[in-house]
DNA sequence: TAGCTCGTTGGACAA
DNA sequence: TTTGTCCAACGAGCT
């Protein structure tokens, strides 16, 4: 009998929990472009990286006798639609944890129940179940550490399971919603074609995650607990984007590091580092899931009085594309920019800089990394700036302001990660690469850089006292 | 219950 | 040059 696979941030075949229980039955696999649901709209580069992780699924699944079917709608109607027309009976897909996410799967899983199908959900996306982990009290944790400590005494997240062999594809039945070609859905830039970046920098899907994984295997886990504060180490996994559409789940990733310890290949201090890593995103969706409002509320209600000050659109500008004068945000913005990714330390000072030198309400920059970034993670992305607000949980101190030019000699003592990103600085010595307006007149003049949008020590004590004025 | 310890990622300044 | 201390107070979570 017809099963129905609904894929949505599950773009693998191996560990697919979902995948694997139907995996024996004439199979719809298909694929829905959700309207009306009220979920926050993709951004565009996550667009991209979508339209070619699909591409990548449909190829794989072809591969082993399947296919992969696209519809557009809303997916309350379509997915009931599309059982009665198959005369589907199991009809399974992989959790989402967003509020509208819930409700919209909640909807239709009482829907398809009262027609006599028999839908079922699975966990592809977490270690662990965001409603399993529980202070000693029963309630959510709201400090990390806690929260890791219980989620690992909770036992260990289950081993990956391999990838169904052989798929048989069911026909698309012929009073079913229409299909949609990939090309049609529009999710990659035009004109103008901004992805040639992201193009040189990536390879979405299953495959590009697996090589990726291996090399980080290889070249990468080892020193990863010092090594990944460094933005010109090869010592960041990089593998978000992929986590973030599921072209690989965290329980191979989590399972992949500890076999690499136990081989003796790396350390298990790096190892461990590693999956607390994966211990972060996890604590991201169990504040998702218990605090829906994260992503647009400060999850401390004392800063619903913070005195941001209006944008700037001026400034804000010249934040987005790397102009602030300060060689290593702008560095930064312009990674970004260019090949939606940017290095963790860096998202940290960049996020820093918006928020406490330039006094900007996170959510300003919370939009543009979710616009720009190819793993921009409806939990991880909000808990992350509202941790450097300092409104979020677990989040740091008002007074930890990162100081750009320190953060720089600190972390790209060399200057590589400058030099690549902000070429027209290349030929300055190492001395005043991160403070260029220090520079000898002789040195600095021709350069094509602009002079630092304000004045570090100035906005850092405008931003002490603006947190004063929330203090109790 | 009440007390205790602790909190991913920093900077400025003094010694 | 390096190291230590302070910058708040609070509330989370445990015992």
């Amino acid at each position: 009998m017809t099963a129905i696979l609904w894929l949505r941030d599950d773009l693998r075949l191996a560990d697919h929990p979902a995948l694997a229980a139907v995996a024996g039955e004439p199979l719809i696999a298909v694929y829905v472009v959700e309207e009306r649901t009220g979920r926050r709209p993709l951004g565009g580069a996550s667009r991209w990286w979508l339209h070619h992780a699909l591409a990548a699924l449909a190829e794989a699944l072809a591969a082993r006798g399947g296919r992969l079917d696209i519809v557009r709608g809303d997916p309350r109607a379509l997915l009931p639609d599309l059982a009665r027309a198959a005369q589907a009976r199991r009809v399974v897909w992989s959790r989402r944890y967003d509020v509208p996410g819930r409700a919209c799967d909640e909807a239709i899983k009482a829907e398809l129940k009262a027609h006599g199908h028999a839908p079922e959900s699975f966990n592809a996306a977490l270690l662990y179940e965001p409603w399993t982990i529980k202070t000693g009290a029963g309630g959510p944790f709201k400090v990390f550490t806690p929260f890791w400590k219980a989620a690992r005494l909770s036992g260990a997240p289950p081993a990956p399971l391999p990838a169904p062999a052989r798929l048989e594809a069911a026909r698309w039945p012929k009073d079913a919603p229409p299909r949609v070609a990939l090309d049609a859905l529009r999710l990659l830039p035009t004109k103008p074609d901004w992805a040639g970046g992201l193009r040189a920098a990536w390879t979405p899907g299953e495959a590009g995650a697996q090589a990726r994984l291996n090399a980080f295997l290889d070249e990468g886990l080892n020193g990863y607990a010092d090594g990944r504060d460094r933005p010109a180490a090869p010592h960041s996994s990089r593998l978000s984007p992929h986590l973030r559409f599921g072209d690989i789940s965290p329980r191979q990733l989590f399972h992949a590091a500890a076999q690499a310890a136990e081989a003796g290949e790396a350390t298990w201090r790096d190892v461990e580092k590693f999956q607390a890593e994966l211990g972060w995103r996890e604590f991201s969706y169990h504040l998702l899931f218990h605090w829906p409002e994260l992503a647009t509320q400060n999850f401390n209600p004392r800063f619903d009085a913070f005195p941001w000050t209006a944008p700037d659109e001026d400034a804000l500008a010249r934040w987005r594309a790397g102009r602030t004068g300060f060689p290593l945000i702008d560095a930064g913005m312009r990674e970004l920019w260019t090949t939606g990714f940017l290095h963790n330390r860096v998202r940290m000072v960049v996020a820093s800089f918006l928020i406490k030198n330039m006094l900007t309400d996170w959510r300003v920059g919370e939009d543009w990394f979710w616009d720009t970034l190819c793993d921009a993670d409806p939990a991880s992305n909000p808990a992350s700036w509202q941790w450097v607000a300092g409104s979020g949980a677990d989040a740091a101190p008002y007074f930890r302001v990162f100081n750009p030019v320190l953060q720089g000699e600190k972390f790209d003592p060399a200057g590589e990660y400058l030099r690549r990103w902000v070429p027209e600085l290349a030929a300055l010595p190492d001395k005043w690469l991160h403070k260029p307006w220090t520079a000898p007149p002789t040195l600095r003049q021709g350069l094509d850089y602009p002079a630092p949008m304000l004045d570090l020590g100035a906005s850092r004590e405008r931003a002490l006292a603006a947190f004063a004025t929330i203090s109790p």
